[in-house]
DNA sequence: AAAAATCTTAAGACTTTCTTAAGTTCCGCG
DNA sequence: CGCGGAACTTAAGAAAGTCTTAAGATTTTT
């Protein structure tokens, strides 16, 4: 179970986080948001593969929320909620969400749930609203092989290597500050990284780029970050 | 919901019955098992699209039969059961079904998640995302015969052997990691199960590579997983 | 009981990652 | 303009991690 990114849209802080420590240690990624604006914002910011949402939470319900989401995107969603009468149930599947648990649960069931959802999303070979192929200017990028290639040639890159370029490509003209692309490659808080994100962006560059000098693709914006040309 | 059939797999003649009911009302067609050897008789004799299964049962019980038919089809399975205790539901959701509803149950309640699962199989396109031969490059698989052959010839694999091919060349191109492959195939979280795939991986290679040392179908994406080239 | 399949261990080859340190470019300010 | 410092680039090698392979122990099947 790697690589996929679960949103946990609750407005207690203790929950979020016990999801939280139970998904990373299956491998999974948790992006956290405290309520309903909170979740679209972050939806829009990053690839997110399934959504754990509680219902009762400030500003925008998580039934509300859900149709939103569905309104735009087919990502499963998962609905968390102290209720457990059944016209809730209903409804919640109804809305279209996948999938229902009652608090309070069972964090391994929650897991064995979202686990389930995902190997789902595997089996299909698409995850919805993460596109599979990415092409700028010649330079392609391919997420199910882990494949980049300029041109048609294919290019070796190496774990983190890839995973940066993945970053980029997935955002074409945004910019990452060092700081970001460490956070989200490594996973961890970047922490005298600097050099280490430098490091492999020269490499990268050796590898994509004609003239590893002066760059085509990867272009660092002075005093900002990095960023892959649209 | 139109032209989908479910077989419901319940001991007691009134809860099929029930089950039957409502969901003839919804216009999905209900075919009865009455214990897991009947189903898998079922299964074979007819398109099947949902698998509505008791849990306690005589001959063969829920959870077996669920194995059984893992192993061949990727139906969605939503399991039913008087247990209500949470290891019975992650254990339900960890050997492959889909969902779970206790008993006593609302008919509501499972209608709509039998219908939010076979929504997710209309949104597919396909009951059976999956194909029964497949042609890579002279490698073939079929499915049906659970053969492997190469340019014809036909080649032996142990069942693990074969599960991993048939995993890997179900999805070409696409690179699992090792841990996948091993949640994928043994059914079980992996712990120190790196070089268990790893020999696994060798001796496929062994048998369907010209020359293993540098293989031309199982090839390794480095510091990711394996994959089969497309 | 023999054969086959699976798992474990471990060593060596190979690849990647990080660190250090030095070089270069860019930008603002006198 | 050109100087100084901050931001970025580059190189090289040590450390860490991953993959392959072999051999034998254990379990399962025949």
């Amino acid at each position: 179970m790697n690589d996929f990114n679960v949103l946990v849209v609750d407005d207690e802080k203790e929950i979020r986080d016990a999801i939280e420590i139970y998904l990373k240690n299956e491998g999974i990624t948790v992006v956290q948001a405290r309520d309903g604006i909170e979740a679209l914002e972050k939806l829009d910011e990053q690839p997110i593969h399934l959504i754990v949402m509680d219902i009762m939470m400030p500003k925008l319900d998580g039934i509300s929320t859900t149709f939103k989401i569905r309104e735009q995107k087919n990502i499963p969603i998962i609905i968390l909620s102290a209720k457990s009468e059944d016209t809730d149930k209903v409804l919640g599947l109804q809305i279209g969400a996948d999938d229902y648990v009652t608090k309070p649960f069972n964090p391994l069931e929650l897991i064995a749930r979202v686990k389930s959802q995902l190997r789902r999303y595997i089996t299909l070979g698409t995850y919805e609203g993460k596109r599979n192929f990415i092409d700028l200017n010649g330079l392609t990028l391919d997420k199910e092989a882990k494949e980049v290639a300029i041109n048609g040639d294919s290019v070796k890159l190496t774990p983190i290597e890839y995973k940066i370029v993945e970053l980029l490509m997935s955002y074409p003209g945004r910019v990452f500050s060092i700081n970001d692309i460490y956070e989200r490659v490594w996973k961890e808080p970047s922490y005298n990284a600097e050099n280490t994100v430098a490091v492999h962006i020269r490499k990268i560059r050796e590898k994509i780029e004609i003239d590893p000098k002066n760059p085509r693709y990867l272009k660092v914006v002075w005093g900002i970050g990095y960023k892959m040309e649209k």
